[in-house]
DNA sequence: GCCGTTTTCGGCCCGACTGTTTTCAGTCG
């Protein structure tokens, strides 16, 4: 069997996780495996490459002993696992998916298993309709019918959302609040203020002197369709749409501890947690407390001065190298959107974009930009009417007559290129050369192997006129997988010959990640954040892509189009 | 299953809410 990806690797490590979490096994052993699964998942270079040269490179890794080292790198050559197989025939297939109904966990599903023969969501409706749910011990009427409504929603697929949708919803949360009386401080936490690029559910913070009324009033929201919990504290809604807020009314004292408890991530939170026991220190979501005295909590730098580190930027807090940095005074500023100079990948009425260039030029430069760089296509996508080389020369000739009336603003001749299917480029080098900026892309033949797709790419990077490889996996979040590229390859290609890599603001594109451009940072690969806008809307992109920058650790340096245009310009000449 | 100048064994984050309980287990974040 050939090789696995680490994708592959990391879904058969979830999978035992799930098998053994249901099997009630030690919760920390299922920790290890999903802990595991992360690590491999969010690595950048091939694990089947990494065990092919040397299994004992596994060993460094974070959260990989031993035994692991050996079960992923029989995973990565095989392309099965033992322990895997013995699993899955003691699990009857279609179990697992009672974990994913909303309220039932490891203990509750084994029980639905063992004592009904539960196997599936299907017959566990029928159980609950034949009320049989209800007389196991430790169940009962309300479970029953909980389970039933959570059985719904397990169909429906609970879906995360784009972070940028969930920022319009948590927008307008936030606006409904501001008419309550009484609100001293509000903060929304979670994924969403850490940036992620989806969003699961939102959680709001308030401090208010009446929670009743906080409550009273987030129930009233326009959006909500039910209310899940309310207690003292903590009241849970369901929106329409199917996403959960959550909103928390914390004493003021408490709030920078709720602040850094509730935005997580859960991982980030272990770690703290375990450094504030090596101190003797204790963290909760009231503060920081030495026996029973609480020595912080009003402020979140007050929180991780405690425990002797710097304010981290929710942004970073994934537990993946922020605590190294912290440590060693090395945590990055990180890139904001003002930094931003221009947008290097911008469409035009010319091919598929809705508006014309000197609209596109006016609208950037009404946000502040002082450059954008004109991309059309190029004639191999055909379908948008891509350019060839006489009407991109065209396409030129008129933004060079836009650029005469524009004042302290430049427009730059571009193209977005096509690399074809079979290898080179949709545009000759000569047409090529005549261009300020060159960006090279992939729109077709996207399912070829690893292998073939990456050398296309490594040979449009060898081309002396690209200057940028854009959306460099193709994913769309939730909808496309990545190409099957090898983007390690394509990053140390990129550092060695001085290429930059897109990381494309597009909500749904996010691309490159988060973790690659944090690889790409380590190569010392510029990352350019375009907004590939089609409209003068898309414009707004800008800064979702920069959010992503942030949670890959990227500073303004890092960022090609932080620099003015001759800047960058002599960048390029620098490096080809 | 991982990990270690407090430990190579015994830890592994912590609290709110719900429903079923009669003092707490399970789930969630």
């Amino acid at each position: 069997m050939a090789a696995l990806t680490n994708a592959e690797i990391a879904a058969a490590l979830e999978e035992i996780a799930d098998i053994l979490d249901f099997q009630g096994a030690n919760p920390f052993r299922v920790r290890a495996y999903r802990n595991a699964a992360r690590t491999v998942g969010e690595m950048t270079e091939s694990v089947a490459d990494l065990v092919e040269k040397d299994q004992g490179n596994l060993l460094g890794l974070p959260g990989i002993g031993k035994d692991l080292a050996e079960k992923i790198a029989t995973l990565a050559r095989s392309g099965s696992l033992p322990l895997l197989e013995e699993l899955r025939s003691q699990v009857p297939e279609g179990v697992l998916d009672l974990l994913k109904v909303p309220g039932l966990g490891p203990k509750r599903a084994a029980t639905l298993y063992r004592e009904l023969g539960v196997t599936d969501l299907e017959e566990l409706r029928q159980a609950c309709l034949e009320h049989r749910v209800r007389q196991l011990k430790g169940f009962g009427e309300k479970t029953e019918a909980a389970i039933l409504e959570g059985l719904d929603l397990a169909t429906q697929a609970t879906q995360r959302m784009y972070w940028a949708v969930a920022d319009q919803i948590a927008q307008s949360i936030l606006q409904h609040m501001e008419a309550c009386k009484g609100i001293r401080s509000m903060q929304f936490a979670g994924s969403y203020r850490r940036g992620k690029e989806t969003v699961g559910d939102l959680d709001l913070l308030v401090v208010a002197d009446d929670a009743t009324r906080v409550m009273d009033h987030f129930g009233r929201f326009s959006g909500v369709e039910k209310v899940l919990a309310r207690g003292d504290t903590k009241m849970s809604v369901r929106l329409q749409i199917g996403l959960q807020v959550d909103l928390r009314n914390v004493p003021e004292e408490s709030f920078g501890a709720a602040l850094q408890y509730f935005t997580g991530s859960k991982e980030h939170n272990i770690v703290l947690r375990g450094r504030a026991k090596e101190r003797g220190l204790k963290v909760n979501e009231y503060g920081v407390f030495a026996g029973e005295k609480r020595i912080a909590g009003r402020t979140e730098e007050e929180v991780y001065a405690a425990l002797g580190l710097p304010w981290i930027p929710p942004e970073l807090r994934e537990a993946r190298e922020e605590f190294a940095w912290a440590d060693s005074g090395i945590l990055p500023t990180l890139v904001e959107l003002s930094d931003i100079r221009g947008d290097l990948h911008v469409h035009s009425t010319w091919t598929d974009g809705t508006a014309s260039i000197e609209e596109m030029a006016r609208a950037a430069k009404a946000r502040g930009l002082s450059y954008i760089a004109i991309t059309d296509h190029s004639k191999r996508v055909s379908m948008v009417g891509g350019l060839d080389a006489d009407r991109l020369r065209q396409q030129w000739q008129e933004i060079d007559q836009i650029n005469r009336r524009l004042k302290g603003f430049r427009i730059l001749k571009g193209v977005e290129v096509d690399i074809l299917e079979e290898g080179g480029l949709d545009l000759p080098d000569e047409v090529l050369a005549e261009a300020d900026w060159v960006v090279a892309s992939i729109h077709y033949g996207q399912n070829q192997s690893r292998e073939k797709i990456t050398r296309r790419v490594l040979e449009a990077l060898e081309n002396p006129y690209v200057s940028c490889f854009a959306h460099p996996t193709g994913r769309l979040i939730g909808k496309r997988k990545p190409y099957q590229i090898d983007l390690d390859a394509v990053i140390r290609k990129a550092a060695e010959l001085g290429k930059m890599l897109e990381l494309n603001a597009h909500p749904q594109r996010l691309d490159l990640d988060d973790v690659a451009c944090a690889a790409a940072k380590k190569h010392g690969v510029l990352v350019v954040i375009a907004t590939d806008a089609h409209s003068i809307d898309g414009l707004e992109a800008l800064r979702f892509g920069v959010l992503q920058a942030r949670r890959g650790g990227l500073s303004k340096a890092d960022v090609a189009n932080t620099r003015s245009w001759p800047e960058l310009k002599q960048l390029l000449n620098r490096r080809s």
